[in-house]
RNA sequence: GGAGGGGUACCAAAGCGGUCAAAUGGGGCGGGCUGUAAACCCGUUGACUUCGGUCUUCGAAAGUUCGAAUCUUUCCCCCUCCA
């Protein structure tokens, strides 16, 4: 394989399995070539766990490919049954338009939009599938696929050997995804799908439909399922997703997520999901001896990536300001109070409850009964704390809850 | 359609008339150690509380009882076997 961007995908660690490694080397050497991935639209925005897709995208784009980004709207409607145990819940077309909107801002971010010979492409698949006529697409399409074949894919078979039920609904999603393919080849040249290891089996479904209706040759990669040393999924923390988009997850927090990477992650992550070059990646961990510097590269670098250099920057300093001293930093989350209530003393408990901090007074309770809250550094240890005017310095308090998570008080 | 088994907190799973706000494990949260890591240890994990208690929870509803997650009836849902 002699193909650069291949190489770096390889070095990366993107590359799980291709159908033809060696062919579309070939091309890509020639030629640009156009790839799709496609991605769910359930929820609002993407999380960390559909980055590495994304970072493909970006690579693409690096070699002078041009990405295609699949925002599903119709094959959403169906629900991919890959690697899920029960069918999840219908979702109506109004909130997946809306999600699709919220979802290509992140693309937008990440990916170069700027030259245009690499610019990305939106496609959303509601515009043919939801146009399908059912018997038409049963005769030129369902013809080509045999259901022996259906039900040896393993997003079939898993389900039908757990005895878990699959709806004729989420059966068809195989022939949809494939139905995509086929329509992006014929009319935007595209001849390579992208997708999770978990893809496999929808990947190969189109390339077979593309033989069989075109007679030609088209090509798919799949990326390494990302395993965390924990054994966790990538994306799913404890509090809930790791969001890419800013109106969910601050780029603070989202700094904060890669400065947490456990030791034994953090130079796979640095090559998944960083530009420094791979060889550089090499050089600088074997240098560097404290892991820490590592894991704050890491944290500014795809921030960076994400939400831009200012933003990383800043998370950086106020992580710097926040832990290292106990000095306070402006770009940590506030929460503004009246001067008036500061006055007549503010109940703690309440306090936190109703800024959402914790849910309910018997957790901020518990909380304060095991050390969790400090004002200004100092252990709340009763819980009939009032806040005080004599708790700021210069209208700001800073109140942190366990370790890491800090807010700053402000006095309007 | 017939015969059995089952639905318990975030998840798994005990409990099978009072001592049950419900064992245990996982997960979560907090604390300790450390490096904002891992491992480990400790605490905590329904709500409200004037910290005395009070209220709401064991698929749903009705009932028996001084008293029900536990017994009865009906209904809903899941699983296994037979047709």
């Amino acid at each position: 394989m002699k193909n650069k961007f291949l190489q770096e995908m390889q070095d990366r660690g993107y590359l799980n399995q291709c159908t033809d490694l060696n062919k579309l080397a070939e091309i890509c050497n020639k030629k640009s070539i156009s790839g799709y991935i496609g991605f769910d639209c359930t929820a609002s925005s993407l999380h960390v766990g559909s980055l590495l897709q994304i970072m493909i995208l970006k690579l693409m784009q690096k070699y002078g490919h041009k990405p295609i980004v699949l925002l599903g709207g119709g094959t959403t409607l169906i629900g991919d049954p890959s690697g899920k145990d029960s069918t999840r819940k219908i979702i109506e077309q109004v909130e997946i338009n809306n999600n699709i909107k919220s979802i290509k801002r992140v693309f937008n971010k990440i990916l170069d939009i700027k030259n245009k010979n690499t610019a990305p492409i939106y496609v959303d698949n509601a515009k043919w599938l939801t146009k399908l006529n059912y018997i038409e697409f049963l005769r030129d399409t369902g013809s080509h696929f045999t259901i022996n074949k259906m039900l040896t894919f393993d997003s079939v078979k898993l389900r039908l050997e757990r005895e878990q039920s699959l709806s004729y609904m989420e059966f068809n999603y195989m022939i949809l995804q494939a139905y995509d393919f086929y329509q992006l080849f014929k009319n935007n040249k595209c001849i390579l799908q992208i997708g999770g290891s978990d893809q496999w089996g929808n990947i190969i479904n189109g390339i077979d439909l593309i033989r069989r209706k075109l007679k030609k040759e088209s090509f798919g990669l799949t990326s390494p399922l990302i395993t965390l040393a924990s054994g966790a999924k990538m994306g799913k923390t404890e509090k809930g997703a790791i969001w890419l988009n800013e109106d969910l997850l601050s780029p603070y927090d989202y700094w904060q997520f890669w400065r947490n990477t456990d030791d034994r992650d953090v130079k796979r992550f640095l090559n998944y999901f960083t530009e420094i070059e791979p060889s550089e990646i090499d050089k600088i961990t074997s240098r560097e001896k404290n892991i820490n510097n590592l894991k704050i590269l890491l944290a500014n670098e795809a921030t960076k990536i994400l939400h831009g250099e200012t933003a990383s920057k800043k998370a950086e300093q106020t992580a710097k300001d926040t832990f290292a001293g106990s000095g306070l930093s402006s770009d940590l989350p506030e929460i503004k109070i009246k001067s008036k209530e500061v006055e007549k003393g503010i109940n703690f408990l309440e306090f936190i409850s109703k800024n959402k901090i914790l849910s309910s007074k018997s957790e901020v309770r518990r909380t304060i009964a095991n050390k969790g809250f400090k004002i200004n550094d100092v252990v709340v240890n009763n819980d009939k704390r009032i806040i005080a005017l004599k708790d700021f310095n210069k209208n700001v308090l800073k109140l942190s809850f366990g370790k890491k998570k800090h807010y700053l008080v402000k006095i309007i």
